[in-house]
Parts: C-alpha cells; sequence; structure tokens
RNA sequence: GCCACCAUGGCUUAGCGGUAUAGCACCUCAUUGGUAAUGAGGAGGUCGCGAGUUCAAUUCUCGCUGGUGGCUCCA
C-alpha cells in the first residue's frame, strides 16, 4: 500500500502500483476535466503507476498548464495525420504555444492552406478511433532504430541526450513520437481541433537550415470553448488596424509610394496630430526643448555614430552625388566596389537618418556646454527611415519610414535616475491617459559574462539600479531581462499587444555611454574641469506609426472624443432642417469641434448606417423638435440617445469632455430600466 | 530575404481560353422621411504591371510589384 496525498491535504491509501489516473477520478470523479496528474509537483500521464507515497492532483484542461498539454497533445495528432497521408514527410518539432499548437515538416512541399482540410479530417478520424496514447521507454539503440529514417530526430537524439542515455516516445496507433510527454491519455480527447494556417520555418530557427512546412492549429477542450475561439478570432480580425484603417480612411499604403510608406490621409492625420500635441504639452512642461532636424546627413555623421557601415543592411541605400556616380560608372565602378569605397570612406554621401540622435548631438555640440545647461533635454518629432525586410512590413506597425516621438537627454551622471524617471512618468501619463492598462514593461540589462559592452562597469550598475527603480515605480508587472541591454547601455521597453497576440514595443528610455564618448561630448563642471554628458535616449511611443496602429485596435476604431476625426456627425430629418443644421454645424466647428454635416435627401435610418462606419463620437439628430426648441437630439454610438438639449448646453459639455480627454464618450447616460 | 497563398471599378465580390457579374458607395430624378438601408434611372473596369503560349488571355506559363499568414531579422 502508498500513502498518497490528496489537494485537500487528507491522505488516502492505496495499492501500490494504482496509476496516476486511477487517483484522479478517485479525487474528481468520472466527469473529471483532467488532462494529466501532478505527482509530487509533477507532470505525469493518466497511465503512470505509482509505487510510493506521494501527493496527487488532476491537472484540468481549463488551466494553463492543462491546455498546454492538451495543445502538445494534439500537435502529435497532426504529425500522425500528415504522415498517414504524405508517408515521405518527416516530423520535426511540434510543440504547444500560447495560442494553439504548431508542428514543423520536412520534405513536405507544395502544402498549401487547401491541403489542411484532409489533414484535419484525418484527425479527427483518428481522435474518434480513440487511441490510447501510450509512453514507452527506449534505450538510445531502440531510439536510433525507431528513427532511423528521419535525420531531424536523429539528430534531437544525439544533442539532447547523452551518450547511452534513453528516453521516451508516445506511440498512439501506428504512430509513435520522441517525446517526453506528458500526453491525454487518449485521442478522443482532441475532438476539437481546427487546423488555422501553413507557414513556413527554418529547422531549428536557423536562416542556413533547411526549411520546413509548418502547420498552425488550435485545440479546445470542448464545442464551447472551441465556438468560443473561433468567434474570438473573427472579433479580433474585426479590430485589424489594416481593416479599420481603411474603413475609417486614417491611412494609405499606395505600392507607386513604396512598400512600407505611410500616406497618412485626413481622419488619421487628425489623431497623430492630436496625439503630438498632447506629447508637446507634456514636453513643455517637463522643460525640454523642441528641436528640427532634416531627413538626412552625411555618411561621415553616421560612420561617426557607428551605423555606417555596420547596420548598412537595415538601412536605405546611401544617397551619391550624381556627378560622383557618373564618374565611377565611366571608370568601371563596380556595385561592390562603390560599396567599399563607401565603406572606407573613400566616397562622401548622404543617407536618410535612420536615427535622431546624430543630429541631437550635433546640437548639443554647436555650443559650449556647462553644468547649468544640463539636464538639456532636445525633442522631436523626428522622421527615420530603415531598410526592413519585405516579408515583414505590415500595416502601421512595421514600415520603413517613420516618426519617432523622440528626445534625448544630455545629464551629468547623477541626474541620470531622474531623469530615467521623468521620462518614465510621461509613458505612465500618456498610457494612463488612453486607458492602455495592458502592457508590460522590459528593463534591459546587460550580460554579465560578455564584454561588448562600453563604458565602466560602476557606471552601469548605477544605471541599471536606476532604471530598476524607474520601473518599479510604475506600479505594473516589470521583468528584468540580463543580456537585453544595448551595448551602449541599459533600457526600459514598453510592450504591448495587437489584436492578434502579435507583441509591439512602443515606448523605451535607453541610457547611453557610448555616443558622447563617440563624439567626445563635453560640458564644463562646477569644478572648472570638462566632463562627459550622458545621453538618455526616450521615445514613450516610440512610433507614431505603431502606436497609432495599436491605438486604433486598442479603440476599435471608436476613438475618444478628444481623438476622434470628426467628433460630431449632424444629420438633418427633411429639408426643412437644412438651416438648422447648418448653423448648428458652423457653431460647432467656430467652438473648435470637428464636425461634419449631412443635409442631404436620404432618410435619417440611411444616414446613421452610413455615418456610422466612421464612428463619430455622437450623432445630432435634427428635425421640427429640435429646430422649433433650439435645441439637438444627441445618439451616441451605441445607439442611446438624450433628446431635447439646448445646443449651447451640448457644445459646453462636449468641450468639457474633449478637454478632459476622457477615454470614452460620456454625454449620454445609459439608458435606466 | 525565405516558404505558402492571394491581386477583378472607391469598397466587398461572381466568373471564365473568345475583352466581365452583383451589392454598397457615387451622380440624376422622384420622395420630405424621426434614430442601423425610400424608390427609379445613370455613370464608372484595357480584370496589379511586363513578357510568353494561343487564331484569341482577365482566365494558362514565367518574371516583377504589392498584399496576407508565418519564419528569419529588428541599432
Amino acid at each position: 500500500m502508498i500513502s498518497v496525498t490528496l489537494p485537500d491535504g487528507s491522505v488516502n491509501e492505496y495499492a501500490s502500483g494504482i496509476t496516476a489516473g486511477e487517483i484522479v477520478i478517485d479525487i474528481e470523479g468520472r466527469k473529471h476535466d483532467c488532462v494529466a496528474a501532478l505527482v509530487d509537483g509533477e507532470q505525469k500521464d493518466f497511465s503512470a503507476p505509482l509505487d510510493s507515497d506521494c501527493s496527487v492532483e488532476g491537472i484540468s484542461v481549463f488551466t494553463d498548464e492543462g491546455i498546454y498539454i492538451l495543445r502538445h497533445s494534439a500537435a502529435h495528432l497532426l504529425a500522425q495525420a500528415v504522415t498517414s497521408i504524405y508517408p515521405n514527410a518527416k516530423p520535426t518539432i511540434g510543440p504547444a504555444i500560447d495560442r494553439g499548437f504548431y508542428y514543423d515538416f520536412a520534405d513536405l512541399e507544395d502544402f498549401g492552406e487547401s491541403e489542411l482540410k484532409a489533414v484535419q479530417k484525418k484527425m479527427h478520424e483518428f481522435s474518434r478511433r480513440n487511441l490510447a496514447v501510450e509512453r514507452v521507454e527506449c534505450s538510445e539503440s531502440e531510439l536510433n532504430e525507431l528513427f532511423s529514417s528521419n535525420p531531424y530526430k536523429i539528430e534531437i537524439i544525439n544533442d539532447k541526450l547523452e551518450a547511452g542515455e534513453g528516453s521516451t516516445i508516445y506511440r498512439q496507433g501506428e504512430w509513435y513520437d520522441l517525446c517526453l510527454g506528458p500526453h491525454v491519455h487518449s485521442t478522443a480527447k482532441l475532438m476539437h481541433v481546427r487546423l488555422t494556417s501553413v507557414s513556413s520555418a527554418f529547422w531549428r530557427g536557423d536562416q542556413s537550415r533547411e526549411q520546413l512546412t509548418r502547420i498552425y492549429g488550435i485545440v479546445e477542450p470542448n464545442k464551447d470553448t472551441l465556438k468560443a475561439t473561433m468567434s474570438a478570432i473573427e472579433e479580433a480580425k474585426k479590430r485589424d488596424h489594416r481593416k479599420l484603417g481603411k474603413d475609417l480612411q486614417l491611412f494609405h499604403v499606395d505600392e507607386d509610394v513604396g512598400q512600407g510608406l505611410i500616406l497618412w490621409t485626413p481622419r488619421g492625420a487628425i489623431i497623430r496630430s492630436c496625439l503630438q500635441d498632447f506629447i508637446s504639452e507634456h514636453l513643455t512642461r517637463q522643460g525640454y526643448h523642441q528641436v528640427y532636424t532634416p531627413h538626412i546627413g552625411k555618411l561621415d555623421l553616421y560612420r561617426k555614430s557607428g551605423h555606417f557601415p555596420y547596420y548598412q543592411d537595415s538601412q536605405y541605400p546611401p544617397l551619391v552625388e550624381k556627378d560622383m556616380m557618373a564618374r565611377l560608372a565611366n571608370e568601371g565602378c563596380s556595385c561592390g566596389e562603390l560599396s567599399n569605397m563607401m565603406a572606407e570612406g573613400d566616397i562622401e554621401g548622404y543617407m536618410l537618418k535612420p536615427m535622431n540622435c546624430p543630429h541631437h548631438i550635433k546640437i548639443y555640440s554647436s555650443q559650449a556646454r556647462s553644468y547649468r545647461d544640463l539636464p538639456l533635454r532636445l525633442a522631436e518629432f523626428g522622421t527615420v527611415y530603415r531598410w526592413e525586410q519585405s516579408g515583414e512590413i505590415s500595416g502601421l506597425t512595421r514600415v520603413r519610414g517613420f516618426t519617432q516621438d523622440d528626445a534625448h537627454l544630455f545629464v551629468t551622471e547623477d541626474q541620470i535616475a531622474n531623469e530615467v524617471l521623468g521620462c518614465i512618468e510621461l509613458v505612465q501619463v500618456i498610457f494612463e491617459a488612453l486607458g492602455m492598462n495592458d502592457y508590460r514593461v522590459r528593463v534591459g540589462l546587460r550580460d554579465p559574462d560578455s564584454t561588448k559592452y562600453v563604458g565602466d562597469s560602476g557606471k552601469w550598475d548605477l544605471a541599471e539600479e536606476a532604471c530598476r527603480a524607474a520601473a518599479s515605480s510604475l506600479g505594473v508587472n516589470w521583468s528584468e531581462e540580463p543580456g537585453e541591454a544595448a551595448f551602449y547601455g541599459p533600457k526600459i521597453d514598453f510592450v504591448v499587444k495587437d489584436v492578434i497576440g502579435r507583441e509591439w514595443q512602443l515606448g523605451t528610455v535607453q541610457v547611453d555611454y557610448n555616443l558622447p564618448e563617440r563624439f567626445e561630448l563635453q560640458y564644463k563642471g562646477s569644478d572648472g574641469e570638462m566632463h562627459r554628458p550622458v545621453m538618455i535616449h526616450r521615445a514613450p511611443f516610440g512610433s507614431m506609426e505603431r502606436f497609432c496602429g495599436v491605438l486604433i485596435e486598442h479603440f476599435a476604431g471608436r476613438f475618444p472624443t478628444w481623438l476622434a476625426p470628426t467628433q460630431v456627425h449632424v444629420l438633418t430629418i427633411s429639408e426643412k432642417q437644412v438651416e438648422y443644421g447648418q448653423e448648428i454645424t458652423s457653431k460647432l466647428k467656430a467652438a473648435g469641434i470637428r464636425a461634419d454635416l449631412d443635409d442631404g435627401d436620404d432618410t435619417i435610418g440611411k444616414k446613421i448606417r452610413m455615418h456610422r462606419k466612421f464612428q463619430p463620437a455622437y450623432m445630432l439628430i435634427l428635425g421640427d423638435d429640435e429646430t422649433d426648441n433650439n435645441t439637438v437630439s444627441i445618439r451616441a454610438r451605441n445607439g442611446d440617445q438624450r433628446a431635447g438639449v439646448p445646443y449651447d448646453a451640448f457644445i459646453d459639455e462636449l468641450l468639457e469632455e474633449i478637454n478632459s480627454k476622457r477615454a470614452t464618450p460620456t454625454l449620454v447616460p445609459p439608458k435606466e430600466e
């Protein structure tokens, strides 16, 4: 007999050799929702036999651990289905991920979305057959034998296992895979599975290795959760900023202009400029100076900053004077030679700026500086250009030309902590005003074992401590990430998720010892000696493009009144109200409110339908009642109404709402009942 | 950059080896209508671009451009 401690703390006696699954049934009953067991804190299959005293509890499929086991098992089922249809395909790896699972296959060429259906059908078939999933211990030689036709598995065996060490496989029906488990005990648990997409991946994430075919899928415990997940995916697609950007006419990307180059259309430009105004107010309050610098600079400048030629691949090619180009061409200079000569500094040219810092540095050094000038905070909405890989460009979130809400702070060493804190506060103010609470903070620290960092370690300790202190003052989740610092200093990054779960780095605050060194920046200290300032780079939004993209999805296009491209749409019921409508609209505009008038001859139902797509904060409906009494009828986005409001009262309330930058429109109180 | 898929009037979309649907938007006329589509008529496309195959290509092939999903990258 063995003594087993149950989750409620009680201890039961069982016959030695009982399986973990049998105990889970004993605890949870036959109708439990568990996929595996936790034995002494370790995940085990239901089939695991127990022969000594231990604690046991079930792992519910509705926990993070449980759903991961389900997904992992679904990945196995996928590989079983694929290999049964395509016997030549070689499974490589197939893990569970946050949103489902995938499996990578070698030798599965020409496999596209249209092939998914047959595979999914096969998975359902295997699931319906209720195949037992068995764990089998194997010796090294058995493993080599079993996977002899799959070099990828052999590579894993050779890499992960010590010589002479065995491992386990999981078998379901005829099929088996190298795996540590645990897994669900039967394929029947995997009925609610859907394959979602096909893409490619490199073996072990290495671009120089084989290209594999990756199949993605989702799996859910039951029909209802599957349905919920599928509709959540649909909902997310509706919020996609690329779709909303088109529907709401916020921005346009034109292939004749170029990939990843954003054309801000009038409605989107309003959002951007409101945000910029908002930031500018804070800049003034915090003692920043706004500056303007050009979009290009000499190659030499970027040689000095270290951007060229080191980051050449992610920059637009340099601009070279045309007479020089002609001369070189006449001399038979090849592109490769040209590139070398530019790298060596034999040819001067200009570059689209990939960062604003060199320009700001030149503003710093345009005058002799003393400690009394510090901290000197230079801010600019500076547009930079980077040659992102073509496959990576997407909507507003990954582009080739973007405007950073950039600033560089030139500070003394003992000002670092305070100034970093000031930067963080700005980020927080902005995120709070926009109701963006779902972000995480990464503090990038240096890797203690690496020597790639500039600056002495005492300074680094202070700067890292300043970053830590600043991050913890935020009151949100933050993590230290050793090795994630830039080579020139520690940093704090703000990361948010978009609707399809992709994470985007937005704001960043970085301490930099490197550039002041490279540019030999100086200031005269109170001691009369020359000292080197430290720079802080910071961009609370990151880039206007990316931030607006995330913001569109955050609000699902329903912007707060202060940001809405049009705040009020005035709709007349019949032509009797045209004059009144025009009067109201011009009064709104005179008050600085963004208003739009529709005095056409559509019915009011039609007008509401048409104007809804632009998501104004409010629509005003004007009929005889309103005209006769100098009032307006307010319609909120959700259809709620508030009739008989005197229009000057409406304007006052609206202005109050705009000026307070409320995150949600509140002029129409929700209906009672 | 790599793999797969995709590209038809402003938007959504049908279709096919013989120059093309429909809805919405737009314009005109009628209608003067109270909170998610009033009716009728009209205009608008060399089917992303460039080659090739063919008597004939929007439809087949190749290249390019752009997009989507991923991978890789991201100072």
